[in-house]
DNA sequence: TTTTTAGTACTAATTAATTCGTATGTCAAG
DNA sequence: CTTGACATACGAATTAATTAGTACTAAAAA
């Protein structure tokens, strides 16, 4: 069975976003992709990805002497579970409560609703 | 000034819903609609509400022997900032690739945001 | 061949979130 | 007055997330 949730914690999910950007990518990669943003250990960001191996997130292999981490899933499987988890916890579910908050905020215009209603129109 | 981040974990967002939909609440009161749920201890949900007052978000007064809880903020307000926090961590910022994903996930159709637009427009 | 470098494995400390038990106080019923 | 019901205060255990130090290994460089 699958496990309930898919949802990743702010730090596995920076991570994440750098590998699925990357298409493979070492811990050294990661660290130093991370070290441009913050102050972070290269022990650290091991231990994430290893973490996120052992989750199931990402799969390993050698390359010379250090792994290389691949993602397990595409970006779209896991960030749509986030954002299932999110409106299940936060909107019991719905998600048209959402979208008011997101048009009533003006952070989504009617302009880019159409806009993005044709595009995934077409992609069909 | 205020606390960058405006977020709820998952048990404090169950007891704040609560509270907004009664517009006040006792200790008790909580407890017992979060029992028809599942197992949890009075006094759990009684640290919880002590943690929520302490952050800022309940205002509590005596009301006979027990505190009677208020929301010290309006709903919206505070589930704006965990949408905006959402999208931050998961989309850079952008609200855009989140509509992209409820569309394509059917989550949405173009009904729905027809109205949505319309209804907001009309309360404006 | 010795030394330096880059990598992993393992351990562990810290913090936040969540849960609940025990002690204590107060009010009201008997 | 004593007892029981109900409330709060306080302390603490547990778990997950995050961070990083230390020890060890293998390869590359000197």
């Amino acid at each position: 069975m699958r496990p309930k949730h898919n949802t990743l914690t702010p730090q596995e999910l920076e991570i994440m976003k750098l590998v699925w950007k990357r298409g493979s990518a070492t811990v050294r990669d990661v660290y130093e992709a991370l070290l441009d943003r913050r102050k972070i250990a290269y022990t650290t960001v091991m231990t994430m990805m290893k973490i996120l191996e052992t989750k199931g997130y990402l799969k390993k292999r050698r390359q010379d002497r250090a792994f290389l981490y691949r993602p397990a899933h595409p970006k779209n499987q896991i960030i749509g579970g986030m954002i299932r988890e999110f409106i299940d916890r936060v909107f019991n579910g719905s998600a048209e409560p959402l979208l008011v908050h997101l048009v009533k905020s003006r952070r989504l215009r009617e302009k880019d609703l159409q806009k993005i209603v044709r595009m995934v129109e077409e992609s069909e």
